[in-house]
DNA sequence: GCTCCATGCAGAGTT
DNA sequence: ACTCTGCATGGAGCA
């Protein structure tokens, strides 16, 4: 496997890289703990390796290494002072667990481990060393495969499907599906890729033998318990630094459970094969660890490095040519159970903290909703590299390396990516998926705004707040119907963890200097965009505690599915490439018979033509649900010193479209041929509420880009409540709201779109709800920047290992209270 | 005090 | 008389 052989220059690069950053990391363990939980869970998470005491001198022995200069990088292992094997037998009476505390305890590694299934070949062929066994015993069935995805975790010996010879007393427990098509499970060589895999389990072998391994932290069943109170305790234990010590404690078995997490994530990827075939040199690795930081930590941070490399470096040349199998596989028309390849779901599939993206079909067609979702279909999934979402990705496992580099190479079941999302977020408030009343689904849809599968928190907000049943229901069926119409995208999440998974692999500029220039641009475009997120987010209502990126990034996708899905119904070909440019509350003025719309002069400045004459220049803007084409005059007033930007010869629009106020138009933009797209959009109105905006034009509240009309008084708040669904979905204020909101993260750039979203909130007294419900500050004094903004340019796959573990490593990264600014400048 | 923007209103144009 | 055009005004929000 010459592409994994880790060159010594790259890793003397990493080395240094980490040498400089290691120093920092002793004080980013010292965090306390802030006001938002969830970003101290998710720093914690990231960087539980902080956590690790300094290691005894005597750690470092490479008496055991090879006397040539070139040593297995796997054999790095062998230098630990290994456990005795009788340490682990407890771990076969522990609740069957992923590895999802390695999530928690070790982080880079540990965000890339975990298939649910991911009983690695190592884990087994531990237990077959433990009992005696005969070591590749082909009669011992494959412990679940990536394409099982059942909550029914057994242990091997337990599984139904298998004929795994162990007990229930191996001494680690093995994850696997009831996965009864899964091409591999009976077949041992399907975990044994590498028929000369033994001297790699030697060095296996000898990681049961570290004698810290205590395996009650690895295993431990909270963190396969996909229970919010579960998580909160995590986020409680956290808090209170009883996670420190814990992690202290595990310390010691820190190394070899990063080694073995990430064996089991990648066991049918990489084979001990391509592991022996790393080659380091013994001075290297010495340095290595010396450089960072010397002992234990040296180590494991050395390690975590050359894990990353190869899941970088190797991985991405597999994905690679699976890409190219799948492809020629789906082109057959055959769509085949999961490869045993390429298994990078990062994540804990059992822990809604921690779940890959990489969902399990199995588990979606549990609930019902997506029996005709193929299983085992799997395709390559690549994100927009502008995905938003990815800013969580990168903040929320700020330590992650490997998650990283996982994320950028992995596979996502096309279905399950859509429908996972949906899946998950209802039973983020109460587990309940079910529907009652399908129609509201048809309801919401066709209120729905249209857009380019931008996400829509303060609606999805108010669903997760509400937890009606049919309001979900009806996200669930679009975003269910978007999954299957559309198939591509975005990957599910339950929690921003998952969006590690979804970097983009779009390679990108790479270098540091690119990511200068980046970060550079994301702080002046976002710079605006930011300042009206601090006050969006911000909120002085008091809150319980909730990981309000999970929910934040979950909606974001979830809002994705489902306005993916109202595209669709309303005739907008999802193929059109439209970029939200600027969206308009229509005022009474808008619609009279003036035929003139007053356009918010900021977005209409910055996305519009620049206008040198005051007549303007007429715009051919295109319906988009109808395809007509409305040339329309964009043109301004001068005002003062300033101007009034208007759109003119609107009369016909308006009413071809029934706009009245309170309505709202969005111009979009296709970036494929440049034309400008507009739609209007209707609130739906009861009979009481349109009444009563007839008989009393509601007050409006002003937002800075005077696009959000909140209608106030206890009329329109009646009529608001009447429309309930409306309002969890986006009719007068929410719609508007969500649209604008979503573009907004949609296109960063678009500057001052979330202003509406404020001042909607503002003058909405439900939607404020919502938004302080899932807002991750508590009160102005807390301006905390909204976490999707901590990180200002972290676009999707244009990291390199340097660039993620510089970054990462930044004490800015670790400091939440920073502001994207601040961490752009520091970056700089 | 400044900016934004909703809207009033005067004047011009049209029927 | 009605419609259209364009400016002026004032309220609201913000620095």
């Amino acid at each position: 496997m010459k592409d994994a052989n880790v060159e010594t220059e790259d890793l003397n690069g990493m080395i240094g890289m980490k040498e400089q950053s290691s120093r920092k990391e002793t004080e980013m363990v010292t965090e306390s703990c802030g006001d938002n939980a969830a970003e101290f869970l998710d720093n914690s998470l990231g960087k539980a390796e902080d956590l690790i005491p300094p290691s005894s001198p005597e750690w470092t022995d490479y008496e055991c290494t090879e006397t040539d200069d070139l040593m297995d990088a796997a054999r790095i292992f062998d230098c630990v002072n290994l456990p005795v094997f009788e340490d682990l037998q407890d771990l076969g009476s522990a609740a069957p667990a992923t590895s999802s505390l390695g999530s928690a305890t070790t982080s880079s590694s540990s965000a890339s481990v975990s298939s649910p299934s991911s009983s690695s070949w190592v884990s087994r062929n531990i237990k077959l060393e433990a009992e005696g066994v005969e070591r590749h015993s082909s009669t011992c069935a494959a412990p679940g495969t990536p394409s099982g995805g059942d909550h029914d975790v057994t242990l091997c010996g337990t599984d139904s499907a298998t004929s795994c010879s162990y007990n229930q007393s191996t001494l680690v427990p093995t994850l696997q599906s009831h996965d009864h098509n899964n091409a591999c499970n009976s077949n041992a060589e399907c975990l044994y890729p590498d028929p000369d895999h033994s001297e790699k389990i030697d060095v296996l072998e000898e990681l049961q033998n570290l004698d810290l391994l205590d395996g009650s932290d690895v295993w431990d069943p909270l963190f396969i318990v996909p229970d919010s109170s579960v998580l909160e305790g995590l986020q409680s234990s956290l808090c209170s630094g009883s996670f420190e010590e814990r992690a202290d404690d595990s310390s010691s078995e820190e190394l070899p459970m990063v080694f073995f997490e990430w064996l089991k994530s990648n066991r049918d990827s990489i084979s001990p094969e391509d592991l022996r075939s790393i080659k380091l040199k013994r001075s290297t690795i010495e340095n290595a660890a010396k450089h960072l930081g010397g002992g234990k930590k040296g180590m494991l941070h050395l390690l975590k490095l050359i894990l990353a490399w190869v899941q970088n470096h190797h991985l991405q040349r597999k994905r690679k040519l699976y890409s190219s199998h799948q492809r020629a596989l789906n082109e057959a028309g055959m769509c085949t159970g999961t490869p045993a390849s390429y298994n990078f779901s990062g994540m804990d599939y059992f822990n809604p903290w921690n779940s890959g993206g990489m969902v399990q079909q199995q588990d979606h067609l549990q609930n019902g909703l997506y029996n005709d979702i193929p299983p085992s279909c799997t395709v390559p999934v690549y994100l927009n590299s502008g995905d938003p979402s990815m800013f969580g990705a990168m903040q929320a496992l700020p330590g992650s390396v490997d998650a990283i580099h996982a994320a950028k190479y992995r596979r996502i079941p096309i279905d399950d990516v859509a429908a996972g999302s949906f899946r998950d977020v209802p039973n983020l408030v109460n587990g309940n998926a079910g529907f009652t009343n399908p129609n509201d689904c048809q309801t919401i849809l066709q209120q729905s705004a249209v857009f380019d599968g931008t996400p829509w928190p303060a609606q999805m907000a108010a669903l997760l707040h509400q937890g009606s049943q049919n309001q979900q229901q009806a996200y669930c069926n679009s975003s269910l119907q978007a999954s299957q119409d559309h198939k591509y995208r975005f990957a599910a999440s339950q929690s921003h963890l998952d969006y590690t998974n979804y970097r983009s692999p779009i390679p990108a500029a790479s270098t540091k200097e690119a990511r200068k220039n980046r970060m550079a641009r994301q702080r002046r475009s976002m710079s605006h965009h930011h300042h009206h997120q601090n006050r969006q987010w911000s909120s002085s209502t008091a809150m319980p505690p909730q990981p309000a990126d999970t929910v934040n990034l979950t909606l974001m996708q979830y809002q994705r599915q489902t306005f993916m899905q109202t595209d669709r119904r309303q005739g907008w070909k999802p193929e059109k490439h439209l970029k939200f440019l600027l969206q308009k509350v229509l005022k009474q003025s808008d619609v009279g018979n003036l035929g003139r719309i007053v356009l918010p002069k900021k977005e209409a400045e910055i996305h519009l033509p620049e206008l040198e004459a005051r007549d303007g220049i007429s715009i051919a803007m295109e319906d988009i649900v109808t395809s007509r084409v409305w040339n329309l005059r964009y043109r301004f007033w001068p005002n003062n010193k300033s101007r009034m930007y208007l759109l003119e010869n609107t009369g016909d629009f308006v009413r071809s479209n029934g706009l009245q106020e309170g309505d709202f138009i969005v111009i979009y933009s296709d970036t494929k041929t440049g034309k400008y797209m507009i739609r209007g959009v209707k609130v739906p109105r009861s009979d009481t509420t349109s009444a009563s905006a007839a008989a009393t034009p509601p007050t409006t509240t002003k937002s800075a880009s005077g696009s959000c009309l909140i209608p106030d008084g206890e009329d329109a708040a009646a009529g608001a409540r009447v429309l309930k669904i409306g309002k969890s979905y986006g009719v007068p204020t929410s719609q508007a709201v969500g649209v604008t909101f979503a573009d907004s993260m949609a296109d960063a750039s678009s500057s001052s779109v979330s202003d509406a979203t404020h001042s909607c909130s503002e003058g909405d007294p439900f939607l404020r709800d919502m938004i302080n419900q899932f807002s991750p500050t508590k009160g102005p004094e807390n301006d905390n920047v909204p976490n999707l903004e901590r990180f200002p340019s972290l676009d999707s796959g244009d990291l390199t290992i340097e660039e993620i573990l510089d970054l990462v490593e930044s004490p800015d990264m670790a400091d939440p209270g920073k502001s994207p600014d601040n961490i752009g400048e520091s970056k700089a």
